[in-house]
DNA sequence: TAGATTGTTAATCGATTAACAATC
DNA sequence: TAGATTGTTAATCGATTAACAATC
């Protein structure tokens, strides 16, 4: 068994990278063709030999003294996070936050682009404002194995997250981005990332609960 | 100096209350009065020590060989998150992910309050479909005075996000939720909870080529 | 009593931070 | 050369997991 797995990256890492990222489109935009992890960090504020750390896992090298470049940084992190290629999703449950998630402003320039959305409700079906496709549920099966996507964008209810995840493996769904706040109880082979927005909330309220009782 | 601010709740906890939270309450409306940490862990694949430990920070008592009561735990989850509070909160930017969050089926039981949202386009100003007020920015430093507002959460374009916190810390805010991908350079004791969408999506792209590759 | 579960303390694991050598 | 920054190895820190006693 050869070692392509690379010495597992971190999770931590994984998530800081999109945002280093982010910043050095903008620096690119502005002209800046060098940059130095002391530099990112300061304007990021995190640890600048962090930095150094994220970006070595991404395999590009840097010049002491100098930093690195800019546009290099931006391929390599593209690269590694695999933002280069077209990931084809399907965005499934075209409610709120599905319509806004649809025409976020550049999900292809971060690995995803939602090719159609699904949802059951027949009132919602037709053409988003964002031009993305909002078609019935029943025709999923047919259209995943056509276009053979694999990955799934869940915006149900919290309701039914369950019993539509399971459709959508048996469907050949490899990977699916949970906005619900339910747990998926799927295949243990099947990707499930979870994005909480309640989860998010508890903490900044701890945090200012926390500062707040400092003063006291 | 009293050490009211007990032991320091570890941040992946935080995050994992209101899962707890959202399960218990289903359970509830499904009749279940009682739950063990085993029961709880089966459910939402988790390690049943690990919600043994959770659940003690929030000061719940369980019984051996009964478990705890899930009424009590509803009570103190969310007392400790401060959930069962009116936490009052401005909404910044009604774009798509803004109006998505207005009308997120239950903040309100999950410690959020939108008491008014705010726009700089006037073509947005008035009524929300979900009922929450649009209002010029303009209005927005005398309201968030009158109304002694303490969070905001930020869902303007990545391009004004730092400008408009920085508005937003002169008007009294807190805490802020940053929806945004920028990163925030704001005084030390502002609260800032950064949400960013694109480190959930590279998480999973990341993981799905790792098993990918495991086939090959 | 027996057995399951809580609750706490100890061991492990992994990520962050610090230290320092290499290098431009 | 001098000094800043990369890159790597070691030390620290914190969270998870394991072990086990207490208890119902």
């Amino acid at each position: 068994m050869v070692d392509k797995q690379q010495h597992k990256v971190p999770e931590p890492t994984l998530k800081r990278l999109p945002v280093y990222l982010h910043y050095l489109k903008r620096a690119y935009e502005r002209g800046i063709l060098t940059i130095s992890a002391p530099q990112i960090g300061k304007e990021l504020n995190c640890d600048p030999t962090q930095v150094v750390k994220d970006l070595a896992t991404t395999g590009v090298k840097g010049r002491p003294r100098v930093g690195y470049s800019v546009h290099e940084l931006i391929q390599a992190i593209e690269g590694f996070l695999g933002f280069d290629l077209p990931n084809e999703a399907f965005l499934v449950g075209a409610g709120n936050l599905g319509t806004a998630l649809m025409s976020y402003p550049d999900f292809k320039s971060y690995g995803i682009n939602i090719v159609a959305a699904f949802d059951s409700d027949a009132s919602r079906i037709g053409r988003s404002s964002s031009g993305v496709n909002i078609i019935h549920m029943d025709k999923l099966p047919e259209l995943a194995q056509r276009l053979k996507v694999r990955i799934a964008i869940l915006t149900t209810p919290a309701g039914v997250a369950q019993e539509v995840a399971e459709h959508l493996v048996e469907c050949g769904i490899a990977a699916i981005w949970n906005l619900t706040p339910t747990r998926l109880n799927l295949p243990e082979k099947i990707v499930v990332q979870n994005t909480s927005m309640y989860a998010n909330v508890a903490v900044m309220l701890k945090k200012l609960k926390d500062t707040e009782s400092d003063n006291s």
